[in-house]
DNA sequence: CATTTTTGTTAAGTAAGTTTACCATATCAC
DNA sequence: GTGATATGGTAAACTTACTTAACAAAAATG
C-alpha cells in the first residue's frame, strides 16, 4: 500500500466511524413534540406515511422493507396510541388505507424539523465549497454506492 | 437557498442513502467462512475479542457500548456455540477472560477478509484522487462528525 | 474490619422484527 | 360462472439484541 493509499484508508476509516456514528443516533427514541417518546421504527413508519398518504399496508412495508406482518403490527400499534388511522379502500373492500392524524402530523412534522435542522448545519458548513470538490464527493459517493449495491446482491 | 447550497443538499441526501445502505449491509446474518451463519451483534463481538485478546467482561461491554449484562449473554452463547473460551484470570479471582477458539478465529478472519474487501474496492476507486482532495473530504467529515456528537449530547 | 466498588450472572421485560398459518377479497383461466 | 391463484391483511409464536433490576462473589478502600 502506497502513500496516498494510506491516506484514503485513513479518510475511508473516518467515513465508517461517522456513519456508526449516525447509526447510534438513530437507536435512540425521541419526543417529536408530541409528549411522548417515539422509537426510531415508530417515527420512521410515521414518516413513510407523512410521505405518501393513503399508502395500503402492503406498499408500506415494500417502502420500509419489512415484511407486511411486520408493517401491520407497527401500524395498528401506531393506530391504538393515536398518531394514524386506518382507513377502508373506496374502490375495494381489502385493503386498509394510511392517513396520519394530528398528531400524527405533529409528530411528523417535528421529525422533520429535527432531521431539516441537521441538514442546515451541515450545508452551513460546506458552504463555500468549489464546484469541483463537490462533484468529486459525488462522484466518490456514487463509486462507494455501486459497491455497496453490489455487496447487497 | 442559493444554487450551491442546492447542490450541496443533493450530495447530502445521497450520503445519507449510502449511510443507509450501509446499515441495511450490516443487518443480516452470514457465514463468514465456519459454516454457520453469524449475526451482526455475535460477529462484532467475535470481532471485539479478536482484537482485544484476553478483554474481560466489562471491558468488552465498554468497548461494544453495551451493559455488561449483555455482553455476558451474548459471550456465553459464543461460547457455548464454541466462538470462544472463558479463562479465569491469573491475577484474581472474579474477572473472567475471553479468547478465541480455533473456531473463533476462523471467523473472525472471515469477517476480517470480507471487510478489507470492501476496503480495497473503495481505495482502488478512490485511487488518484489528489492531495488536496484528500484533505477536502477529511476536512467535511470532521465538521460533519462534530455536529452528530453534538447531537448525540 | 466494615463498607464500598468492581465484576459477572441470571431473570424478566422490551423493541422490532421474522416465519407460519390463516382468512377475505380480487382476478384469471377456461 | 366456477375453480384456482394472487393479493391484502392479521394473529400467534418465535427470535435477536438488547435493557433494568437484583444478586453474589471478590477486591479495594477507608
Amino acid at each position: 500500500m502506497n502513500d496516498g493509499q494510506k491516506n484514503i484508508a485513513l479518510v475511508m476509516g473516518q467515513f465508517f466511524r461517522v456513519v456508526n456514528k449516525i447509526r447510534e443516533l438513530e437507536k435512540r427514541a425521541y419526543d417529536f413534540g408530541v409528549g411522548e417518546l417515539l422509537f426510531p421504527s415508530e417515527i420512521h413508519t410515521i414518516q413513510a406515511i407523512g410521505n405518501n398518504s393513503c399508502i395500503n399496508v402492503s406498499s408500506l412495508a415494500r417502502e420500509m422493507g419489512v415484511t407486511k406482518a411486520a408493517a401491520s403490527q407497527m401500524v395498528s400499534k401506531l393506530a391504538t396510541r393515536g398518531f394514524l388511522q386506518k382507513v377502508k379502500s373506496l374502490e375495494n373492500d381489502k385493503e386498509v388505507l394510511l392517513v396520519l392524524t394530528a398528531r400524527g402530523k405533529l409528530a411528523f412534522e417535528g421529525h422533520e424539523k429535527f432531521h431539516t435542522a441537521l441538514y442546515e448545519d451541515f450545508i452551513k458548513e460546506m458552504d463555500g465549497i468549489p464546484e469541483a470538490g463537490l462533484r468529486m464527493i459525488h462522484g466518490i459517493l456514487e463509486k462507494i454506492e455501486y459497491h455497496v449495491d453490489r455487496y447487497r446482491e
